[in-house]
This record gives structure tokens, C-alpha cells and sequence, in this order.
RNA sequence: GCCCGGGUGGCGAAAUCGGUAGACGCAAGGGACUUAAAAUCCCUUGGGGGCAACCCCAUGCAGGUUCGAGUCCUGCCCCGGGCACCA
């Protein structure tokens, strides 16, 4: 063996990284590229801890994708940026004692110093941060796009606040009726805000997720966000004339409907209340209201509830039912009321059973005791419905009550419109002016963007408006119509709004008159590929398609879905545990990269579990991908003195098997098994010490994506002449010689292995069965009895029934 | 409760148009080289039985379909994620 010089991944890493930097080697033609592939990946948010090993994770596999769809001849535009506005950024800066305006360009230089050291084919030109005043001009930009589209709209609600971030917080972002971020109890606060009607979209947002190559999980998460259901309302009148209309999904329980529960805060208890109940009312409404949204959504279920003392009269049935509240019942859904039906509803059945009201059964299924939901039934105690199955008697019903006037068909959805205002200061200010004469009017496009203010006093506090409010120099400003004295909106507006556009804005990043160039965007968009976590398989990605729904529908872009193909990739963990903070189990990527190189670290990451699952961190296992490194080292050096002649057989067989899998593989994200090809084909190679060029420069062009830096280096070591082994070609296999030689044949009897034979491609079954039948092991099995039948499968296996 | 995933060696995992279970890697044990160690190389490694050729058992549990089931069907159990008093 000659002496093969120490691989030093450093070295070679720091060498690529400059010469892809002056080579421009990762700078597509944004304007006449042959063959555009715009692949994208969730951008981060640049924390003050650094990339940590998840975005890595995630980045890896995506760079990999996309190095791969280079070498397959596309021009991969791969960009990055940073999502670094947004609460997170700022209580960070409050707890260290300083500005986030100042915090957030040092973490984005940490980032990019990370992002350029692991060896992603990022295009940096490109690079956008959302909070840079020309990203920002375009997102406030985008907000008057929908003010002036009547789709933004301000209106009093009731909101999530968080009390300990002082803020608004969308539905999306309370889990459990807690803070996402602190995990501090949501309370209730009515404040004005400003809101985007993503509902009038919904239909559109659930329809069109058939038509796009999104992995199950994540459209399951979207569909089941949007929450469709298919009901009817239906009104019931008080003696008074009194209309209270609820929705129901089962309209064909309606003679079963013995009681109705409105919420709380429906806006008909006060007069629906009669006098001897309002002090009881009264009452059970304050005790809600004093509810935190932890306990009367998720905490105690109990039902609780107050007669109001008044009576309705049921459609179907012409009886009188009381009317009650409930807090089991809420304002935000359907009508804010509903008919209660015990027999065939648990809810309502518990609370029937509490309050002793009565309970009707109106559905008949075989074996089922009350109270029962199934809809596979027949309806009974319904009049003339009786005995009609449930689904059809309750389009009957829902007719029968329509031609009354008293039923409407009624699609519902669980989606509500998006909250976008925040009172906070990290953001991009709204912009729109409030005039006395004019109402509302939004900042005019050449007055954009509306700069945030470098105030130093930027601490929310608990009067529910943003810490700009506090300063009357920068929002007395004139109204653009009128030129009256006007104030600026004080609100910021939400990062995922900031999210929800910058795939539009990377190719068009030098132009700041245009949040996006029109040829750039017909040429880069919709985006080819985009790679990211489930964490974001509602939120970012609902309001993602949402705008782009509005923007197509102005004609500013010809698609309506932004990401036609998506790739979730799983979460990696550590020792078999999440990773946090105060587990103490985190793993910094630095620390890895300088011990092992980027080049074993990326495959390392790809090669401890399926990449759209995610996997377990142990550092024990990276020891065999830097094994497998040093070992393509040695075999590339070796190559180099060794005279190329033709691969022995089983190599060559075995090159083109590699290559098949490889492709495949690496097409469709299963990296781990690509990668464990590779290894095979090593060690082939080194067991027939056939380490050539014609063995190794293949194998050299499929780690490319994996390896990029080593690639290079041992791609100029074999010849290789270009400026990259990027601008080469990926290798092509012959399916003859995949599949030349024998094949192994399984041989069983009544179906359990007896031997295996070693027969070449193509054998007929005769030959097969009377060469299975001359094997030692199969004759004891068969012994002697006539074979009943055989079950042949061409090259693989033949099963003897005797 | 509903909706997605997923349960395979000591460990991370392969194999799903039903067709040789455990590829690849880690760890462990044995050996070679070395004054020694590291590194490297070779061998063994799901469980049980046998001197051996071999045999039996084995993919969360219980059934079923099939010549043949990790893979399909029925009913359960467990783990992860999402939604959740949504009418």
C-alpha cells in the first residue's frame, strides 16, 4: 500500500468553501436559466443561541436535494435568508438588556458564518432578513394589497392575551389555551385589531390541497384546520317572535332536540331572560367571564348551566323546550347556540342528565343503548320521517323546514379569519393612518415603508397598545387624503405575515421598486421544491397559500399555490429524548463540525434515520461515516496510481446496482439507505481491491451531494478538470449490468425455506423445480409425496406443495 | 374522543405491487499487526438446540386470508405528533 496523505477535512472544507465563493460557483442565471429548480427550504429564525442541530438537520437534507438536482443538469437556486422579526427576538432582547435592532445583525452573521461553514450551495446574493427596511417596505406593501381588497378589516373581539408577552395572540398560536411561547394561561381582552378574512378563502384553501404532492400528515393537519362541516341552520322561535337560530350537523336529530343551549355571551340572553332568572344569569355570565381559556376550554369539563326561564318552539315538533346558557356552548363556532339533543349527543346528554331535562331518542341502531351519535341508523319518534335512514330523512328535513323558512343549508368551518396586529414593537409598523374626516387610510406606496423607530423604550406593558403609542412625535403625522392632523396605527403586524411572502421576494431581491419582478417570478415560481418541518404544516403554510390566493386573484402572479411539491422532514432527537435546554441534552453543530468535518457531519445527520422521520443522535455513530470517508480517501488516492482497465465483473455489477439505488433514493429523500448503498459499493471495491478511476469516479459524483467538499477535492485528484464537480453530470446506469450474473433462487416446501439456488437470470420453472428437487435439504422435506402444486416466481423464488 | 405517523436484534435502522427478515452502521467478543497502545485489517454476533450437516422459534398482542404475511383483513395494547366541549 502506498502512503495516501491524511484526509484534513478543515482543509479541504476551507479550500472549497473560498473557491465556490470567488467561482461564483453557486450563483444560478436568475435570468436565462436553461433549467430553473427553485429549491427552498423554511428559512430560520436566527436565535441568539445559534443554528442549532435541528435546522441543520433540515437544511442538510434539503442542500443534498438540491445539489442532487444540480448534477442531474438544473439550475438549482438554492437561497437563504432569516425570519427575525417577531416576539421571540424581542423578549430575548429584553432579558439580555439590549435592543433587538441590535441583537438581531450579530445572530445573522452567526448564521451565515454557520450556514457557509456546513457547505450549503446557498446563493448569497439573495440573502433577505424580514427586518430589513427593504423587505419590510414590501410586507407592508402586501398588507395594503388586502386594506385596499377589502380583505384586512379592524373590528373589536375578543382576543387571546398573553399576559406575560403583553400581547394579541392568534388562534394558531395558543395551544391548550396556553401561550406557544411562554406557556403562560391565555386570558380574554377585547381590543381592536386587524384581521385578514381568511375565511371567505377556506373552500379554495381545502379544495386545492387535492391537487398538490404534499406528504398525508401535512394535508391531514391542513385539512383538519379548516375544520369543514356540513349542517344546516335552524331557527326556533320564541312565543314573543323571538328568532334563535343554531347549527347543527345533524339536522335529522331535530325531533329529538329537547332544550336549547346558548353561550354565555350569545347577544339574545339578556332579552331572552326572564325576570326571575336574572340574577341567576347574571351570575353564571360573570363566573364565566372570570374563567381563565384554560379552564373552560381544556381544564374541568364539568357541565355547568342556567334556565333562562324562557321557551322556544321546535320546528319539527311544534313542542316547547327552555332555553338555557352554557359555557359548554361557544360564541366563536356556528351561531353561538345549539340544539341540544341527549339522546344522541354525549354532551348533551350529560348536561340533560344533570339539569334533569328530558331526552328524547329519535334514531334507532341495532344494539346500541342511549346515548348513541352513529348516523348509521333509522330514524323513529320523527313523524313522518319515521323509519327513514339517518343522512336521507335529514336532507327530508332540512327541505320540509326550508320550504318554512325555518332551514338553510350551512357549510361551517373551524378556520376563523387571521388576527394579524400585534402590540408589540418588533415588527413592521401597519400602515395606516386614522383621520377623524377620512377613517382609516393606508400609507401611501411612496411613503413606504413606514420605519420602525429605533426607540430604546420598546418594553410592552399591560395597557393592551403597542410601545409605539407612547410616542406622540412619530405617530402625529398628517392625513395622506386630507391633510388633517392624523395618527399613525401603533399595532406591528405579525411575522407570519413577514413568512408568508418571502419565497416571492428571493429572486427578486435587487430590485427595490418591486416586491417581486414579474419575469423573475414567471421564471423561479411556483416554488419547485420546498423542505421544512410539520411544525409549520398549518400556520406558515395556510397563510403562504392564503396570500398567494390573493395575489393571483389581483393578477399579480399567474399560480395560486406557492408550493406545488413539499417535503416534511422528521425531528431528530437526542439519546432517545427531545432536546432542550434544561434536559442539557443540545447538540451544538460547531462543536461537531471542527472535531469531525462538515462533510462526515452532514452525512452522519442523513444517515441515522429516514430523513421525513427524523432520528436519534448518538455520538457513538458518527464514527462510521468518518470511517467510510477515510476510506473513499484512501481508494481515490490509490486510484490515481492504479492503470484503469475494465472492473471485475462483480464490481462493475455492483457499480451500477449502487447507482440504480442511489438515484432513486436520493430522488425521493431516502438518504440513509443511499448512503448505505455507497458503503456496499466501498466495501465491493476494497474486497476486490479494485479501488480505479473507473470505480471511484462515480461513486465520487453520487457523495457529492452528500460530501460536496470532498467531492471536489477528490474529483480535480481523478482528473476532473471543470471548476466543480456541480457543473458535471450525474453518473447513468445500465440495467444489463445491474442485473447481470446468477440470481438466487429461494427453494420452499409447503412454504418455509429449504434452500436456495444459484441459477442464471431467466431459468424456466422446470429446470428450476428439478434442480430444487435434486438439493439434499428439499428431497428430506418432499420425502417422497407428489408435489400438489408449485408456485413459481421467475427469479426469486419456488415454493413445492406436496 | 377524532385525525395522522409508528412498534423489527444490545443500539440506530433495512426489507412493504405479499415472495430468502435483520442490508448498512454502531457497540460488544475473538484474532492479526505492534515493545505497548491508538489506528488499521480479519472473524463472530436475533433467541434456543445439536459435535456437526442442520433443526426449531422469532417483526407489539390475539385471530383470519394465502402455497407463502413484518407487509393484507378484523379486534386489541403501547409510543410519538396534531385537533379538541367545533354542535
Amino acid at each position: 500500500m502506498h502512503d495516501v496523505p491524511t484526509y484534513d477535512p478543515a482543509a479541504v472544507e476551507e479550500t472549497w468553501q473560498a473557491r465556490w465563493v470567488e467561482r461564483h460557483t453557486n450563483e444560478p442565471d436568475l435570468d436565462r436559466p436553461a433549467r430553473p429548480f427553485f429549491n427552498l427550504m423554511m428559512f430560520p429564525y436566527p436565535s441568539a443561541e445559534g443554528l442549532h442541530v435541528g435546522n441543520m438537520f433540515a437544511f442538510t437534507g434539503a442542500d443534498i436535494f438540491g445539489r442532487f438536482q444540480r448534477l442531474q443538469g438544473h439550475d438549482v437556486f438554492e437561497p437563504m435568508g432569516f425570519d427575525a422579526f417577531g416576539i421571540h427576538s424581542e423578549n430575548y432582547a429584553l432579558s439580555v438588556g439590549t435592543h433587538p435592532g441590535k441583537l438581531i445583525p450579530r445572530n445573522i452573521d452567526t448564521f451565515r458564518r454557520q450556514l457557509r461553514r456546513f457547505g450549503g450551495m446557498f446563493d448569497w446574493r439573495h440573502e433577505l432578513s424580514t427586518t430589513d427596511p427593504a423587505y419590510y417596505k414590501w410586507t407592508q406593501w402586501l398588507f395594503l394589497q388586502l386594506f385596499n381588497a377589502k380583505l384586512a378589516y379592524k373590528k373589536r373581539a375578543a382576543v387571546n392575551w398573553c399576559p406575560k408577552d403583553k400581547t394579541v395572540l392568534a388562534n394558531e398560536q395558543v395551544i391548550n389555551g396556553r401561550c406557544e411561547r411562554c406557556d403562560t394561561p391565555v386570558e380574554q381582552r377585547s381590543l381592536d385589531q386587524w384581521f385578514f378574512k381568511i375565511t371567505e378563502y377556506a373552500e379554495r384553501l381545502l379544495r386545492n390541497l387535492d391537487t398538490l404532492d404534499w406528504s398525508d400528515s401535512t394535508l391531514a393537519l391542513q385539512r383538519n384546520w379548516i375544520g369543514k362541516s356540513e349542517g344546516a341552520e335552524l331557527v326556533f322561535r320564541t312565543p314573543a317572535g323571538q328568532a334563535i337560530t343554531v347549527f347543527t350537523t345533524r339536522p335529522d336529530t331535530v325531533f329529538g332536540a329537547t332544550y336549547l343551549v346558548l353561550a354565555p355571551e350569545h347577544p339574545l340572553v339578556e332579552a331572552l331572560t326572564a325576570a326571575e332568572q336574572r340574577a341567576d344569569v347574571r351570575a353564571y355570565q360573570r363566573q364565566v367571564q372570570s374563567k381563565d381559556v384554560v379552564s373552560r376550554r381544556v381544564g374541568d369539563r364539568e357541565k355547568t348551566g342556567v334556565f333562562l326561564g324562557s321557551y322556544a318552539r321546535n320546528p319539527a315538533t311544534g313542542d316547547a323546550v327552555p332555553i338555557w346558557i352554557g359555557d359548554y356552548v361557544l360564541m366563536e363556532y356556528g351561531t353561538g347556540a345549539i340544539m341540544a339533543v341527549p339522546a344522541h349527543d354525549d354532551r348533551d346528554h350529560e348536561f340533560a342528565t344533570q339539569f334533569k331535562l328530558p331526552i328524547r331518542q329519535v334514531v334507532r341502531v341495532e344494539g346500541e343503548t342511549l346515548p348513541f351519535v352513529s348516523e348509521d341508523g333509522l330514524l323513529m319518534n320523527s313523524g313522518r320521517f319515521d323509519g327513514r335512514p339517518c343522512r336521507d330523512g335529514g336532507r327530508e328535513i332540512v327541505a320540509w323546514l326550508a320550504a318554512q323558512q325555518v332551514a338553510t343549508p350551512r357549510v361551517q368551518y373551524r378556520l376563523h379569519d387571521w388576527c394579524i396586529s400585534r402590540q408589540r414593537y418588533w415588527g413592521p409598523p401597519i400602515p395606516i393612518i386614522y383621520c377623524d374626516r377620512c377613517g382609516p387610510v393606508g400609507v401611501p406606496e411612496r411613503d413606504l415603508p413606514v420605519l420602525l423607530p429605533p426607540f430604546e423604550d420598546f418594553r410592552p406593558d399591560d395597557s393592551g397598545v403597542s410601545p409605539l403609542a407612547r410616542h406622540t412625535e412619530w405617530y402625529n403625522v398628517p392625513c395622506p387624503q386630507c391633510s388633517a392632523p392624523g395618527r399613525r396605527e401603533t399595532d406591528v403586524s405579525d411575522t407570519f405575515l413577514d413568512s408568508s411572502w418571502y419565497y416571492l421576494r428571493y429572486p427578486s431581491t435587487e430590485f427595490d421598486d418591486r416586491p417581486f419582478d414579474p419575469d423573475r417570478t414567471r421564471t423561479w415560481l411556483p416554488v419547485t421544491t420546498y423542505i421544512g418541518g410539520n411544525e409549520h404544516a398549518v400556520l406558515h403554510l395556510l397563510y403562504s397559500r392564503f396570500i398567494t390566493m390573493v395575489l393571483k386573484d389581483q393578477g399579480r402572479v399567474s399560480f395560486e399555490e406557492p408550493f406545488p411539491k413539499l417535503r416534511a422532514h422528521g425531528l431528530i432527537v437526542k439519546d432517545g429524548a427531545k432536546m432542550s435546554k434544561s434536559r442539557g441534552n443540545v447538540v451544538i453543530p460547531d462543536a461537531y463540525i471542527k472535531q469531525w468535518g462538515a462533510d462526515t457531519f452532514r452525512m452522519y445527520l442523513m444517515f441515522l434515520g429516514p430523513f421525513q422521520e427524523g432520528g436519534d443522535f448518538r455520538d457513538e455513530g458518527i464514527t462510521g461515516v468518518r470511517r467510510f470517508l477515510e476510506k473513499v480517501w484512501a481508494l481515490a488516492h490509490e486510484a490515481v496510481r492504479t492503470a484503469d482497465g475494465r472492473l471485475p465483473e462483480a464490481v462493475e455489477r455492483k457499480l451500477h446496482q449502487t447507482i440504480r439505488k442511489v438515484t432513486t433514493d436520493t430522488a425521493t429523500l431516502g438518504y440513509n439507505t443511499a448512503i448505505a448503498a455507497m458503503m456496499e459499493y466501498v466495501n465491493v471495491i476494497r474486497e476486490h481491491g479494485a479501488g480505479s478511476r473507473g470505480a471511484m469516479r462515480p461513486l465520487i459524483l453520487m457523495l457529492a451531494p452528500y460530501a460536496p467538499h470532498l467531492a471536489e477535492e477528490l474529483w480535480v485528484l481523478l482528473g476532473g478538470t471543470g471548476r466543480s464537480v456541480f457543473d458535471e453530470r450525474w453518473p447513468s446506469y445500465d440495467e444489463r449490468l445491474a442485473e447481470a450474473g446468477d440470481v438466487e433462487i429461494a427453494v420452499q416446501v409447503n412454504g418455509k425455506l429449504r434452500a436456495r439456488l444459484a441459477l442464471p437470470r431467466g431459468a424456466s420453472q422446470d429446470d428450476v423445480v428439478a434442480r430444487a428437487l435434486a438439493e439434499e435439504g428439499v428431497k428430506k422435506f418432499v420425502d417422497g409425496n407428489p408435489v400438489k402444486k408449485v408456485v413459481y416466481v421467475q427469479d426469486r423464488l419456488v415454493n413445492l406443495v406436496v
